[in-house]
DNA sequence: CGACTTTGACCAGCGC
DNA sequence: GCGCTGGTCAAAGTCG
């Protein structure tokens, strides 16, 4: 039963996205957003980094949306030069007619899907929630396997797909799946100083 | 001891 | 109907 509407959560980025990275195109900075406090150590994977050519920003992504669903970066190596960000069809699109066709296939409704090409070393972004592995399957056109996240908190139904390419080894492709109906645990933790700052700025 | 990963088995949808 | 494939389950193993 898919019972009551999660409660909405805050348009707030994540604090270890660094905003000056995050926000484009500067002008959109607003003063306080460009002074947070420190993030948590390592860097985030970096979604613009201004002074890299090969980095970009996908204009067409709904980072309010996405930061506070089902995507919110976490300590991740910074080593990310690009991401694509598409819906579930788009996605299921890119891999051709017959795996559209199967990758549909279980899904009792549409939900939200979105994919994100990580240049990585490693196969697990930390994106600041907690995951179950469930799952792993090798994949046809693929030397390597394909591992089936789930959220672990108990209200969650969202899971991930982590998978690298086997065109290009240094990238993985995660695969997300759903809407987190709670708060991101290490977000709120690292945000809590920066929160407290603001309201006490505010009730001036 | 609880949380998590591993891994083989199982299930369901699609194409032939 | 059968085989292929992706997705999930669940028991066993591992780790802190």
């Amino acid at each position: 039963m898919e019972g009551e509407a999660p409660p909405p959560l805050p348009p707030l980025p994540p604090s270890h996205i660094n905003p000056s990275y995050f926000f484009t195109p500067s002008s959109a900075l607003g003063s306080t957003l460009l002074h947070p406090p420190p993030p948590p150590t390592p860097l985030p994977i970096l979604l613009h980094q201004p002074h890299q050519q090969d980095s970009q920003i996908i204009p067409d992504i709904d980072w309010v949306s996405l930061l506070s669903g089902s995507l919110g970066f976490g300590e991740q190596k910074p080593l990310l030069a690009s991401a694509a960000v598409t819906t579930g069809n788009q996605i299921e699109e890119e891999k051709g007619g017959k795996d559209k066709a199967r990758a549909s296939r279980t899904k009792k409704a549409s939900r939200p899907r979105l994919a994100f090409q990580t240049r990585s070393t490693e196969d697990i972004l930390d994106d600041g929630f907690r995951w179950r592995k469930y799952g792993q399957k090798a994949v046809k056109n693929s030397s390597y396997p394909r591992s089936y996240y789930r959220c672990t908190h108990h209200t969650c139904n969202v899971k991930k797909q982590v998978q690298r390419l086997s065109k290009d080894t240094s990238i993985v492709v995660t695969t997300y799946e759903g809407i987190h109906n709670h708060p991101c645990e290490k977000l709120m933790e690292s945000l809590s100083p920066f929160l407290k700052q603001m309201q006490f700025f505010t009730r001036f």
